[in-house]
DNA sequence: CCTACCGATCGGTAGG
DNA sequence: CCTACCGATCGGTAGG
């Protein structure tokens, strides 16, 4: 997708939402001090003069694409949630959200933004939080609601929505996460253990 | 400490152990990317010619550097794991255990170190993979280990101690392991809550 | 909107 | 001759 109109007189560079995802992907290829701000003009197609008047410096282009992509996930999980609150089976309903929310935080180009950022926190603060709370923390909230939602039911006996959330977030992606960000080595079967100890402090007789 | 000995007419530079140490700290503050050769002989107190005599090339030291900070923290976790051991209440010895890992694991330099090595894993995948094998996994084996023993005298029910061991892992460290690289934000008080759905799932009936 | 160019600094190596 | 190390500078490229 282009971003404006284009008559015969004007180049066919990219500016706007496309400009964001040509230096999300240079970005996202060479690392922040590996990226030039020529090599995202080349891609471009259009001149460094015209990418400092859209981004006024290598930071703030930074700053736009991170803030850009934390917007496009903040309810990646919302889809998930819907089927998690309809289901009938607890367990099997955690399993697929498991492995979804899996496929999801380690898929190629989340796991590259998730180094990227966390490479530049020490050196830009604010734009690391930003993905922390938008791309994260809201996707966090949006499981304990969720959680919240089936214990209210009965099916659960969660107290602290937040808390369970998270636990249930790092048992399913702690291990694979940390493998992939080091190492890129393959996954196991951890989505059913994590609903087992998952259940085994959270659930009711029912459904253990 | 300094490496080697030295005559009057020899200058004080740091060599051999020193200058990794020197250099780990460049590498730490700088970034790979930001880290100048100049700069790390300029802190070593020797020329480059220096430098690239111990170290043949700025890859070259940064595998010096991991290599060197992965072999030291090996087995981190050995004396924590021993008091594991040694406990009556298993409860309140995974509490304290876990305690230790959090602040180890969130500790400036652990911290900073792993920033580092995730950022370059794309393109020093060889540095990346030995520092997980060797700081990481070798740690979550001794857990492993130290859990499996603790089954065996029949105080806690664990089936796969491996699973268990990074399960454990992720409900201690994963939430402020995740605030600290990508905000500072502070820590809550996960440790006994994790240890709480931990036991919830192996713990026997006396330690429930 | 582009070509041309700036002060500085990069990783790596020369001669002595 | 050896070693350990120096000051100076190489050809290219960075962000702006």
């Amino acid at each position: 997708m282009t971003d404006s109109v284009r008559g015969p007189g004007r180049p066919a560079g990219s500016s706007g939402a496309d400009l964001v995802a040509v230096a999300r992907g240079v970005f996202l290829e060479r690392g922040y001090a590996g990226t030039s701000m020529d090599e995202v003009a080349k891609r471009a197609k259009i001149s460094k003069a015209s990418l400092y008047r859209e981004h006024s410096s290598k930071p703030a282009l930074f700053a736009a694409v991170v803030r850009d992509w934390a917007h496009a996930g903040r309810d990646a999980m919302r889809p998930a949630l819907a089927r998690l609150g309809e289901s009938g089976d607890v367990r099997a309903a955690l399993v697929e959200l498991g492995e979804t929310m899996r496929a999801g935080i380690l898929s190629t180009p989340v796991l590259e933004m998730r180094r990227l950022v966390t490479a530049e926190a020490t050196a830009h603060p604010d734009v690391a939080e930003r993905y922390l709370e938008e791309s994260w923390n809201a996707n966090i909230e949006n499981l304990a609601a969720a959680l919240q939602g089936i214990s209210e039911q009965g099916r659960l006996q969660i107290e602290d929505s937040h808390a369970a959330a998270e636990q249930f977030t790092w048992l399913v992606i702690g291990a694979p996460l940390n493998a992939q960000l080091l190492g890129g080595a393959p996954a196991g079967a951890y989505v059913s253990r994590a609903v087992e100890l998952f259940l085994a402090g959270y659930g009711v007789d029912g459904s253990r």
